[in-house]
DNA sequence: TCCTTTGATGCGAATGTTTGCAATAAGGAA
DNA sequence: TTCCTTATTGCAAACATTCGCATCAAAGGA
Protein backbone atom coordinates (compact mmCIF):
# COMPACT_ATOMS: atom_id res chain seq x y z
CA UNK A 1 0.00 0.00 0.00
CA UNK A 2 2.86 2.51 0.38
CA UNK A 3 2.94 5.43 -2.12
CA UNK A 4 6.36 6.77 -2.13
CA UNK A 5 6.27 7.60 -5.26
CA UNK A 6 2.77 9.77 -5.03
CA UNK A 7 4.16 11.48 -1.57
CA UNK A 8 8.06 12.53 -3.31
CA UNK A 9 5.91 13.80 -6.51
CA UNK A 10 3.90 15.72 -4.29
CA UNK A 11 6.76 17.14 -2.03
CA UNK A 12 8.04 18.14 -5.53
CA UNK A 13 4.72 19.87 -6.80
CA UNK A 14 5.21 21.83 -4.16
CA UNK A 15 8.35 23.07 -4.99
CA UNK A 16 10.54 20.82 -2.65
CA UNK A 17 13.98 19.25 -4.21
CA UNK A 18 13.73 15.56 -4.21
CA UNK A 19 17.21 14.44 -2.31
CA UNK A 20 17.98 10.90 -1.82
CA UNK A 21 18.05 11.40 1.93
CA UNK A 22 14.55 12.82 1.40
CA UNK A 23 13.91 9.67 -0.90
CA UNK A 24 15.25 6.92 1.87
CA UNK A 25 13.36 8.84 4.71
CA UNK A 26 9.75 8.63 2.78
CA UNK A 27 10.67 5.26 1.51
CA UNK A 28 11.34 4.02 5.19
CA UNK A 29 8.10 5.11 6.90
CA UNK A 30 5.88 4.61 3.98
CA UNK A 31 6.67 0.79 4.48
CA UNK A 32 7.32 0.45 7.94
CA UNK A 33 3.28 0.20 8.39
CA UNK A 34 4.00 1.51 11.91
CA UNK A 35 4.77 4.40 14.02
CA UNK A 36 7.94 5.16 13.97
CA UNK A 37 10.39 7.85 15.88
CA UNK A 38 12.77 10.06 14.03
CA UNK A 39 15.68 7.97 15.37
CA UNK A 40 14.36 4.62 14.63
CA UNK A 41 13.93 6.09 11.15
CA UNK A 42 17.64 6.98 11.07
CA UNK A 43 18.91 3.40 12.45
CA UNK A 44 16.76 2.00 9.33
CA UNK A 45 18.31 4.11 7.06
CA UNK A 46 22.03 3.93 8.69
CA UNK A 47 21.59 -0.28 7.94
CA UNK A 48 22.48 1.01 4.44
CA UNK A 49 23.99 4.07 4.29
CA UNK A 50 25.70 6.56 6.76
CA UNK A 51 24.89 9.95 4.25
CA UNK A 52 22.41 10.90 7.02
CA UNK A 53 21.93 13.05 9.87
CA UNK A 54 19.43 13.05 12.46
CA UNK A 55 18.75 16.88 11.89
CA UNK A 56 18.07 16.13 8.41
CA UNK A 57 15.30 13.37 9.79
CA UNK A 58 13.63 15.67 11.69
CA UNK A 59 13.57 18.54 9.27
CA UNK A 60 12.24 15.76 6.35
CA UNK A 61 8.99 14.34 9.14
CA UNK A 62 8.45 17.84 9.74
CA UNK A 63 8.15 18.90 6.13
CA UNK A 64 5.48 15.53 5.32
CA UNK A 65 3.72 16.54 8.07
CA UNK A 66 3.37 20.41 7.51
CA UNK A 67 2.44 19.07 3.70
CA UNK A 68 -0.09 16.47 5.08
CA UNK A 69 1.51 13.84 4.10
CA UNK A 70 2.35 12.48 7.47
CA UNK A 71 1.46 12.32 11.26
CA UNK A 72 3.35 13.50 14.17
CA UNK A 73 2.09 12.52 17.67
CA UNK A 74 3.28 12.80 21.18
CA UNK A 75 3.64 9.78 23.13
CA UNK A 76 4.24 10.90 26.19
CA UNK A 77 7.52 11.46 28.27
CA UNK A 78 9.30 13.98 25.61
CA UNK A 79 8.88 11.25 22.98
CA UNK A 80 7.29 12.19 19.43
CA UNK A 81 6.50 9.03 16.72
CA UNK A 82 5.41 10.38 12.69
CA UNK A 83 3.48 8.21 10.49
CA UNK A 84 2.49 8.28 7.34
CA UNK A 85 -1.12 9.30 7.22
CA UNK A 86 -2.30 7.12 4.31
CA UNK A 87 -5.26 6.46 6.34
CA UNK A 88 -6.55 9.84 6.97
CA UNK A 89 -6.36 12.14 9.90
CA UNK A 90 -6.60 10.21 13.08
CA UNK A 91 -6.48 10.69 17.22
CA UNK A 92 -4.76 8.60 19.22
CA UNK A 93 -5.11 7.45 23.28
CA UNK A 94 -2.07 7.46 24.87
CA UNK A 95 -2.19 5.59 28.46
CA UNK A 96 0.01 7.39 30.89
CA UNK A 97 0.64 4.66 33.10
CA UNK A 98 1.40 1.98 30.83
CA UNK A 99 2.55 4.44 27.51
CA UNK A 100 -0.29 2.54 25.03
CA UNK A 101 -1.45 3.67 21.96
CA UNK A 102 -4.87 3.02 20.55
CA UNK A 103 -6.21 4.92 17.21
CA UNK A 104 -9.66 5.91 17.29
CA UNK A 105 -11.95 5.93 14.29
CA UNK A 106 -12.59 9.09 12.90
CA UNK A 107 -16.54 9.41 13.00
CA UNK A 108 -16.30 8.94 17.04
CA UNK A 109 -14.63 12.23 16.90
CA UNK A 110 -15.91 14.40 13.78
CA UNK A 111 -19.25 15.63 15.16
CA UNK A 112 -16.74 17.32 17.63
CA UNK A 113 -14.24 18.57 15.30
CA UNK A 114 -17.27 19.68 12.68
CA UNK A 115 -18.46 22.04 15.54
CA UNK A 116 -14.97 23.33 16.56
CA UNK A 117 -14.42 24.68 12.82
CA UNK A 118 -17.87 26.11 13.44
CA UNK A 119 -17.91 28.11 16.45
CA UNK A 120 -14.52 28.76 16.45
CA UNK A 121 -13.43 29.25 12.65
CA UNK A 122 -10.34 27.35 13.08
CA UNK A 123 -8.89 24.54 10.45
CA UNK A 124 -8.48 21.38 12.17
CA UNK A 125 -8.01 19.24 9.18
CA UNK A 126 -6.30 17.07 8.93
CA UNK A 127 -5.93 16.25 12.14
CA UNK A 128 -3.91 14.28 14.16
CA UNK A 129 -3.85 14.68 18.03
CA UNK A 130 -3.27 12.75 20.94
CA UNK A 131 -5.52 11.94 24.25
CA UNK A 132 -3.71 10.98 27.34
CA UNK A 133 -5.67 9.31 30.02
CA UNK A 134 -5.80 6.00 31.36
CA UNK A 135 -6.34 2.09 29.43
CA UNK A 136 -8.90 -0.12 31.12
CA UNK A 137 -6.04 -2.46 32.27
CA UNK A 138 -4.31 0.08 34.52
CA UNK A 139 -6.96 1.92 35.45
CA UNK A 140 -8.40 -1.30 37.31
CA UNK A 141 -4.86 -2.12 38.61
CA UNK A 142 -4.59 1.15 40.30
CA UNK A 143 -5.32 1.21 44.00
CA UNK A 144 -5.51 5.19 44.58
CA UNK B 1 -9.97 33.39 42.28
CA UNK B 2 -6.54 31.44 42.77
CA UNK B 3 -6.76 28.39 45.82
CA UNK B 4 -3.31 28.41 47.10
CA UNK B 5 -4.20 26.48 49.91
CA UNK B 6 -6.76 23.80 48.67
CA UNK B 7 -4.06 22.96 46.06
CA UNK B 8 -1.39 22.68 48.99
CA UNK B 9 -4.05 20.95 50.74
CA UNK B 10 -4.73 18.38 48.36
CA UNK B 11 -0.94 17.66 47.87
CA UNK B 12 -0.42 17.13 51.60
CA UNK B 13 -3.92 14.93 51.50
CA UNK B 14 -2.42 12.87 48.83
CA UNK B 15 0.77 11.53 51.07
CA UNK B 16 3.52 14.59 49.36
CA UNK B 17 5.42 16.63 51.56
CA UNK B 18 4.77 20.74 51.73
CA UNK B 19 8.14 22.35 50.73
CA UNK B 20 9.02 25.88 50.01
CA UNK B 21 9.79 25.36 46.50
CA UNK B 22 6.11 24.00 46.01
CA UNK B 23 4.29 26.01 47.99
CA UNK B 24 6.33 28.74 45.83
CA UNK B 25 5.54 27.30 42.54
CA UNK B 26 2.19 26.57 43.83
CA UNK B 27 1.50 30.14 44.60
CA UNK B 28 3.29 31.68 41.17
CA UNK B 29 0.75 29.43 38.38
CA UNK B 30 -2.15 30.35 40.50
CA UNK B 31 -2.15 33.70 40.65
CA UNK B 32 -0.54 34.13 36.81
CA UNK B 33 -4.03 33.51 35.54
CA UNK B 34 -2.51 32.44 32.10
CA UNK B 35 -0.64 30.10 31.22
CA UNK B 36 3.12 29.69 31.99
CA UNK B 37 6.26 27.82 30.46
CA UNK B 38 8.42 25.98 33.53
CA UNK B 39 11.33 28.29 32.50
CA UNK B 40 8.69 31.42 33.04
CA UNK B 41 7.52 29.87 36.69
CA UNK B 42 11.25 29.71 37.64
CA UNK B 43 12.24 33.37 36.36
CA UNK B 44 9.38 34.38 38.44
CA UNK B 45 10.56 32.87 41.90
CA UNK B 46 13.99 33.65 41.09
CA UNK B 47 13.18 37.40 41.02
CA UNK B 48 12.35 36.33 45.06
CA UNK B 49 14.99 33.73 45.93
CA UNK B 50 17.57 32.07 44.14
CA UNK B 51 16.48 28.56 46.39
CA UNK B 52 14.90 27.09 43.27
CA UNK B 53 16.12 24.72 40.76
CA UNK B 54 14.44 24.07 37.24
CA UNK B 55 14.09 20.33 38.05
CA UNK B 56 12.00 21.14 40.67
CA UNK B 57 10.02 23.02 38.85
CA UNK B 58 9.60 20.86 36.20
CA UNK B 59 9.02 18.07 38.74
CA UNK B 60 6.47 19.95 40.54
CA UNK B 61 4.35 21.16 38.02
CA UNK B 62 4.25 17.38 36.57
CA UNK B 63 3.04 16.35 39.84
CA UNK B 64 0.01 18.73 39.85
CA UNK B 65 -0.68 17.77 36.65
CA UNK B 66 -0.88 13.94 37.35
CA UNK B 67 -3.34 14.96 40.37
CA UNK B 68 -5.43 17.09 38.50
CA UNK B 69 -4.67 20.23 40.03
CA UNK B 70 -3.28 21.46 36.71
CA UNK B 71 -3.01 20.84 32.99
CA UNK B 72 -0.30 20.73 30.59
CA UNK B 73 -0.56 21.72 27.19
CA UNK B 74 1.70 21.59 24.13
CA UNK B 75 2.29 24.64 22.40
CA UNK B 76 4.26 22.98 19.27
CA UNK B 77 8.32 23.97 18.90
CA UNK B 78 9.01 21.80 21.80
CA UNK B 79 7.56 23.78 24.01
CA UNK B 80 5.23 22.95 26.80
CA UNK B 81 2.59 25.05 28.95
CA UNK B 82 1.17 24.79 32.35
CA UNK B 83 -1.97 26.27 34.02
CA UNK B 84 -3.95 25.23 36.96
CA UNK B 85 -6.88 23.69 36.44
CA UNK B 86 -9.27 26.16 38.18
CA UNK B 87 -11.81 26.06 35.14
CA UNK B 88 -11.77 22.17 34.50
CA UNK B 89 -10.36 20.19 31.89
CA UNK B 90 -10.25 21.99 28.41
CA UNK B 91 -8.84 21.64 24.92
CA UNK B 92 -6.26 24.63 23.59
CA UNK B 93 -6.71 25.12 19.96
CA UNK B 94 -3.34 25.88 18.77
CA UNK B 95 -2.37 27.86 15.63
CA UNK B 96 0.17 25.81 13.64
CA UNK B 97 1.73 29.29 11.73
CA UNK B 98 0.67 32.40 14.25
CA UNK B 99 0.87 29.85 17.83
CA UNK B 100 -2.33 31.92 18.87
CA UNK B 101 -4.57 29.59 21.86
CA UNK B 102 -7.79 29.25 22.09
CA UNK B 103 -9.49 27.83 24.18
CA UNK B 104 -12.63 25.96 23.69
CA UNK B 105 -15.11 25.11 26.25
CA UNK B 106 -16.27 21.92 27.43
CA UNK B 107 -19.73 20.85 25.90
CA UNK B 108 -17.57 21.82 22.23
CA UNK B 109 -16.04 18.01 22.55
CA UNK B 110 -17.46 16.37 25.51
CA UNK B 111 -20.36 14.49 23.37
CA UNK B 112 -17.56 13.04 21.56
CA UNK B 113 -15.35 12.38 24.64
CA UNK B 114 -18.35 10.14 26.49
CA UNK B 115 -18.44 8.35 23.12
CA UNK B 116 -14.67 7.47 23.54
CA UNK B 117 -15.17 6.46 26.99
CA UNK B 118 -17.72 4.19 26.13
CA UNK B 119 -16.46 2.69 23.26
CA UNK B 120 -12.87 2.06 24.09
CA UNK B 121 -12.96 1.93 27.91
CA UNK B 122 -10.80 4.42 27.67
CA UNK B 123 -10.08 6.99 30.57
CA UNK B 124 -9.62 10.24 29.35
CA UNK B 125 -10.82 12.93 32.40
CA UNK B 126 -9.55 15.31 33.63
CA UNK B 127 -8.55 16.23 30.16
CA UNK B 128 -6.37 18.38 28.29
CA UNK B 129 -4.94 18.01 25.31
CA UNK B 130 -4.32 20.67 22.30
CA UNK B 131 -5.70 20.79 18.37
CA UNK B 132 -3.13 21.83 15.88
CA UNK B 133 -4.25 23.93 13.34
CA UNK B 134 -5.35 26.76 11.37
CA UNK B 135 -6.65 30.25 12.72
CA UNK B 136 -9.09 32.04 10.60
CA UNK B 137 -6.57 34.68 9.83
CA UNK B 138 -3.41 32.28 8.91
CA UNK B 139 -5.70 30.50 6.54
CA UNK B 140 -7.00 33.52 4.85
CA UNK B 141 -3.69 35.13 4.54
CA UNK B 142 -1.79 31.89 3.11
CA UNK B 143 -1.29 31.60 -0.36
CA UNK B 144 -0.28 27.96 -1.13
C1' DT C 1 12.11 18.97 71.78
C1' DC C 2 15.03 15.85 69.16
C1' DC C 3 15.35 11.74 66.17
C1' DT C 4 14.28 8.95 62.36
C1' DT C 5 12.45 7.83 58.05
C1' DT C 6 12.06 8.60 53.56
C1' DG C 7 10.41 11.82 50.10
C1' DA C 8 12.22 16.13 47.86
C1' DT C 9 15.91 18.94 46.20
C1' DG C 10 19.96 20.41 43.55
C1' DC C 11 23.35 19.25 40.58
C1' DG C 12 25.20 17.59 36.52
C1' DA C 13 24.71 14.48 32.84
C1' DA C 14 21.72 12.46 29.45
C1' DT C 15 18.03 12.65 26.18
C1' DG C 16 15.15 14.31 22.45
C1' DT C 17 14.65 18.05 19.36
C1' DT C 18 15.66 22.50 17.10
C1' DT C 19 18.60 26.00 15.12
C1' DG C 20 22.51 28.80 12.85
C1' DC C 21 25.68 28.56 9.53
C1' DA C 22 28.99 27.19 6.05
C1' DA C 23 29.38 23.76 2.48
C1' DT C 24 26.95 21.02 -0.87
C1' DA C 25 24.01 19.70 -4.54
C1' DA C 26 19.07 19.69 -6.96
C1' DG C 27 16.75 21.56 -10.65
C1' DG C 28 16.05 25.00 -14.06
C1' DA C 29 18.14 28.02 -17.60
C1' DA C 30 21.41 28.79 -21.18
C1' DT D 1 26.09 19.59 -20.95
C1' DT D 2 27.51 23.27 -17.92
C1' DC D 3 26.43 26.94 -14.94
C1' DC D 4 23.77 29.39 -11.48
C1' DT D 5 20.65 30.00 -7.87
C1' DT D 6 19.21 28.81 -3.68
C1' DA D 7 17.13 24.96 -1.07
C1' DT D 8 19.07 21.27 1.62
C1' DT D 9 22.47 19.01 4.26
C1' DG D 10 25.71 18.03 8.10
C1' DC D 11 27.71 19.59 11.99
C1' DA D 12 27.94 21.48 16.37
C1' DA D 13 25.80 24.23 19.62
C1' DA D 14 21.59 25.50 21.84
C1' DC D 15 17.43 24.39 23.93
C1' DA D 16 13.65 22.02 26.58
C1' DT D 17 13.03 18.31 29.50
C1' DT D 18 14.19 14.16 32.18
C1' DC D 19 16.97 11.26 35.13
C1' DG D 20 20.40 9.28 38.65
C1' DC D 21 22.28 10.06 42.75
C1' DA D 22 24.07 12.11 46.93
C1' DT D 23 22.47 15.42 50.21
C1' DC D 24 18.91 17.68 52.68
C1' DA D 25 14.78 18.47 55.23
C1' DA D 26 9.39 17.62 56.13
C1' DA D 27 6.46 15.19 58.96
C1' DG D 28 5.45 12.08 62.40
C1' DG D 29 6.79 9.60 66.60
C1' DA D 30 9.37 9.18 71.02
Amino acid sequence: MPHCHTYLKKLRDHGYRITPQREMIVKIIAHYGRHMSAEEVMEKIREKTSSINIATVYRTLDLLVENGLASRFDLGNGKTAYATSEHGPHVHLVCKHCGSVTEITESDISASLDRIEDLYDFDCRPYHFSIHGLCRDCRDSKTD
